[in-house]
RNA sequence: GGGACAUUAGCUCAGCUGGUAGAGCAGUGGAUUCUUAAUCCAUUGGCCCUCGGUUCGACUCCGAGAUGUCCCA
């Protein structure tokens, strides 16, 4: 892999051809490999020196063994691009190469600074009316805003405005201000966070100077107007400006008003431009809010704590997973972003905190798709003198309170909606799951599978039965479907690995709500003790943990078991993490000695729950891609 | 990692079997000023993602790459 990566780095496309940069490494030594990068001299000269970057610095920094443990998992992912350079160029020339490439990162083009120029003309207009292009001396009034954009909301309050000839002198003046996003006409069209509201605009109404300033807006400005409400000859509110005023100047033009913004990587991008473009947009994040603060409120409810641990990790730890790497100058230690807080919070139980919840930004090193970003949020909840099954109970409540307070605010989102959460939900094990979706094979519109014709439910609840057949079946699959499934070659990593291939995806399928139009969430249960390293094992059949995963719309949503606080059995998991990482896991975890002394100061019995908050938004708000509940999802930097 | 699709004006999009680049909105100038995507007249604005190739000639065909979206793993 890492090989190839530098393999790849051959003709670099430098100026005529001529220079290049490029990279090497250098034969296995003592202390690891070391990179080194090809750089070209002052005198045309190219020399070898060690790459600069954090693989070099880390088997600079230390030897110890989870130093050299960290080189490995950080070490060889990173592909580093050679830079370009300008050989045979002048200085001139090389300056000339580079200016074409600055304008392309500004996205200027000839059009584009035309349209910029004209709104600078606006802009420099507005100085000499003495308030300026971006003063700031201006103070809303946010509770009567409110009330404006109410009432231009609310059919029967409109109704009771007086039109323009029944208007009394002394009427109440109300002040709107916000975005403009449209003109109509005498009209402006004025966004706020409440909703849209308009100003009837007449330069007769103003003073001199308000409608010198009126003169130069431009689409996106943020103005503001003082005036008395009126109903329009078509039943609008309208706020009949007697004072306009001009808040700020925007410099470059906003997207067609019809159709707003809908390049998605520019959305993503420039999301600020997306929020105020597109204003269903914005609620999804309203929602996302209101979401998070029903968690923290229901939980501080039920007598959780909430509490902040490191995110900065010496050790990894509380999840399998691929960390982000990182270095600490000062104390010249490598640290990891952490993957998951389980452990720190784990021995606040020890220390006495018995409801503890943290609610918090988790950093996987992993690929991105349209339900993973690498930094993402997790809810994670621990309750001591509990098992397992006390958050079934607890999870459901909680998250139909969710969804209630956020169907009594954003009913847009009920109706887009796939799945039913106040209906029963599912409870099933792992190998009922699966029996259940082997034996609906093709009805309804549970798709056949293969594996139909090989397994029964009969050898899915045999471990003998199960592993012969499946080893049976493995050599007539393709490469990755036998890797996947064969991780650990026994009874449960079998049935997780079913599970996984064939009857996650038809969860939503498999339980629906009573009249079948909605899916509902499902509790699995039964998981393997291969797959839990933290998880405690079940008492009676010790080949599964106490555990479950709740399913929500077919995404995996939440996930719970009983803690593990026997240090022993925690020491040996820790060993087996070793070990898988000898056998070439990078997601296995350290051994973390400290947190197995915390364990031998005694943990109460306990049970932990973590909660995907970004997917959860995903599926009460009806968005089907994490990057649609992420303000700004991860992407690669803009090149060009 | 694999596949499909996309990339043309600031935004949203047309552009046929290869022949010098089009519209709407936005902008600019003017008219109008109770409009609901305001309207009417005139008008400015393009490295057609990049680099190669085929061709007399490429936005169009071919190859490679970049970025993105979706699907699969």
């Amino acid at each position: 892999m890492t090989e190839r990566a530098f393999a790849a780095q051959e003709p670099i496309d430098g100026d005529e051809g001529a220079g290049r940069t490029t990279l090497r490494e250098s034969s296995p030594g003592a202390r690891g490999r070391v990179r080194e990068e090809l750089h070209q001299q002052p005198d045309g000269d190219l020399v070898w020196l060690a790459s600069p970057n954090l693989h070099a610095a880390a088997v600079h920094a230390g030897e110890g063994r989870a130093h050299r443990a960290q080189v490995q998992q950080c070490a060889g992912r990173a592909r580093r691009r050679p830079r370009r350079v300008h050989r045979g160029l002048s200085t001139e020339g090389r300056r000339r190469a580079r200016r074409p490439r600055q304008a392309e990162r500004l996205q200027l083009v000839a059009s584009e600074e035309e349209l910029i120029a004209a709104r600078r003309k606006h802009a420099a207009a507005l100085q000499e009316t003495g308030t300026g292009a971006f003063p700031n001396d201006f103070v809303g009034d946010d509770s009567l805003r409110r009330e404006v954009v109410a009432i231009a909301n609310d059919e029967a309050r409109r109704a009771a405005l007086p039109g323009e000839a029944d208007q009394v002198a002394e009427a109440e003046l109300y002040p709107l201000y916000g975005r403009v996003i449209a003109k109509r006409g005498p009209f402006l069209v004025i966004q706020t966070p409440y909703g849209n509201a308009q100003t009837l605009v007449r330069p007769e109404n103003l003073s001199s100077q308000d409608a010198q300033q009126y003169e130069n807006v431009d689409l996106a400005d943020h103005v503001a107007v003082r005036g008395p409400l009126l109903k329009t000859r078509t039943g609008a509110l309208t706020v009949k400006a007697l004072h306009y005023q001009h808040l700020g100047k925007a410099l470059l033009p906003p997207p067609a008003k019809w159709h707003g913004l809908t390049d998605v990587e520019l959305r993503y991008r420039q999301r600020y431009v997306d929020l105020f473009a597109n204003p269903e947009v914005a609620e999804v994040f309203r929602a996302r809010s209101l979401i998070v603060s029903a968690l923290r409120r229901f939980l501080q409810g039920d007598d959780f704590l909430e509490v902040e641990t490191p995110i900065l990790h010496p050790l990894l730890g509380g999840a399998t997973a691929r960390p982000f790497c990182t270095h600490h100058n000062a104390l010249d230690i490598p640290l990891y972003l952490r993957v998951a807080p389980e452990l720190y919070l784990k021995r606040l139980l020890v220390g006495g905190f018995d409801r503890i919840y943290e609610l918090g930004r988790m950093f996987r090193n992993e690929g991105v798709s349209t339900r993973h970003n690498p930094e993402f949020t997790m809810l994670e909840a621990y309750m001591a003198y509990a098992s397992w099954e006390s958050w079934i109970d607890l999870l459901q409540r909680m998250l139909r309170q969710v969804e209630s307070e956020l169907s009594e605010s954003f009913p847009r989102f009920t109706a887009m909606r796939t799945v039913e959460l106040q209906e029963p939900w599912a409870k099933v094990s792992m190998r009922e799951a699966l029996a259940d979706r082997i034996e609906r094979a093709g009805v309804g519109d549970v798709p056949p599978t293969r594996w139909s014709k090989v397994l029964s439910r009969e050898i899915i609840f045999d471990g003998a039965k199960l592993v012969s057949t499946v080893e049976a079946t493995l050599a007539t699959l393709d490469e990755p479907t036998r890797q996947a499934l064969s991780r650990h070659k026994s009874y449960g990593s079998y049935i997780f690995g079913l599970f996984e291939l064939v009857v996650e995806s038809e969860l939503t399928k498999l339980y629906r709500s009573a009249d079948g139009s909605r899916s509902v969430p499902v509790f699995i249960t039964e998981f393997p003790v291969e797959e839990s390293p933290l998880a405690r094992k079940n008492d009676v059949d010790p080949r599964w943990v106490d555990r479950f995963e709740l399913f929500v719309d077919g995404r995996e949503i939440a996930n719970a078991f009983s803690e593990l606080n026997d240090p022993d059995d925690q020491a040996e998991r820790f060993q087996r993490q070793l070990e898988n990482r000898e056998h070439g896991d990078e997601e296995a975890m350290d051994f973390d000695h400290d947190y197995v002394r915390a364990l031998l100061h005694g943990m109460p019995p306990a049970a932990g729950l973590g909660v995907g908050i970004d997917r959860l938004v995903m599926s009460l708000c009806g968005q089907s891609s994490i990057r649609d509940v992420l303000l700004f999802p991860l992407l690669k930097p803009e090149s060009r």
